[in-house]
DNA sequence: GTCTATACTTGGATAGAC
DNA sequence: GTCTATCCAAGTATAGAC
């Protein structure tokens, strides 16, 4: 049952050489898609940025659009591994935007929602990739419902703006505030309005705590 | 001075079969970022569906991109046309969220957003497209703050969240919900929001003017 | 001035080397 | 099993025909 050829170092399971490799053109497709975005994330400009010759994209990942979709995954279960945790606890209106914002500062940082509308948007072009995409994003949107409901569902609120309306305006919200942001070439607008939601939250609990100060 | 070859019939400047062509390489132009996306707008793709040699998208406009932006450009001034005409008048929130509604249900059907988005999205893939890309829909953005503006001017929303970035949010959510309704290949959820929307319109109404039930 | 046939470039994919 | 050299299709652009 001896795997195959380099007997030498058979500890990781796939070969690390193989492994390697996978991980560099990975993370070489996502700085495509930030970069470049969709249309220029092509195997040649990703394999060069990973320093390894075109044709092992198709070899390791099938076609372009696979590695695309691994790349995707990764920072699908990366990004759940941050926040995931943190989802616990219910917070107050003013708590929870001040949650969203840390979300989106980071996300628009580390350049999460840029793949992601990079992915959406090209599903227009390549027939069969919405669905992929959709499958994957849908814990990031489960994650926005549930982070809504667990906070806001006892809510006057919640009444009138079920939390998985609320949740799927919340995502357009960041998915249209990047691709702004990204035109624009600065993020200030999209972070001010994080600034309005919080006085606006802040109004909002005032008004359902009329004469209430303290309570402990 | 003759101009030059064809006498006989040199009525319309530029000559109608230029301009012929000229506008259904745009027309098939707007097809394809609909239909297939950025990605897919080729210059083949679209000769084909406009029925012309493919290098006349070369001749006519110079490169596939501007041919992309003078579709823009239709679509921008056709858009303002509709709309331009609609801006006046004072509002009630309840009947500016009514007329966002018509816009955008209207938007979404005529696939206006999805050219929209998809040039935005385009823009990362192509050197210097996000600048002409931005400056097209400047109109846009300024027509949805003139609107939040003149209607809701002297509400006090308008302390708490400037017309300016009400707008922002506004043109950003229009982008992130035609994503998702792209994607998903549904606009219900989209539209859910605007009966939400006109609800706590109402429920805003209601509590500037709280025990005022007929005015006329 | 308008259009077509052709040249050139880039990108996806695989046959075959190691 | 891993990777490279090579092939083929699609895309942009232009030289030259009308």
């Amino acid at each position: 049952m001896a795997k195959s050829g380099a007997p030498s170092r058979a500890t990781s399971r796939g070969s690390d050489r193989s492994e390697q490799t996978r991980s560099s053109l990975i993370e070489a497709a996502l700085w495509a898609l930030k970069e470049h975005g969709y249309g220029g994330a092509s195997a040649r400009v990703i394999a060069e940025r990973a320093g390894v010759n075109q044709g092992l994209v198709f070899y390791h990942f099938g076609s372009v659009v696979n590695l695309l979709l691994a790349a995707l995954d990764n920072v699908s279960t990366e990004r759940l591994r941050i926040y995931g945790s943190v989802t616990t606890g219910s917070k107050s209106p003013r708590e929870l935007v001040d949650f969203a914002e840390d979300i989106f500062r980071n996300d628009l940082e580390a350049g999460y929602i840029t793949v992601l509308a990079q992915m959406i948007a090209g599903a227009s072009s390549t027939p069969g990739l919405g669905t992929e995409v959709a499958a994957r994003i849908a814990p990031w949107r489960e994650f926005a419902r549930t982070a809504i409901e667990t906070n806001l569902g006892g809510s006057p609120l919640s009444e009138v703006l079920p939390a998985a309306d609320a949740a799927h305006a919340v995502v357009a919200l960041y998915l249209g505030l990047e691709m702004l942001s990204h035109l624009d070439g600065e993020s200030a607008p999209a972070l001010a309005l994080f600034d309005h939601a919080k006085r606006l939250a802040a109004l909002l609990e005032a008004m359902s705590n009329p004469a209430i100060p303290k309570e402990s």
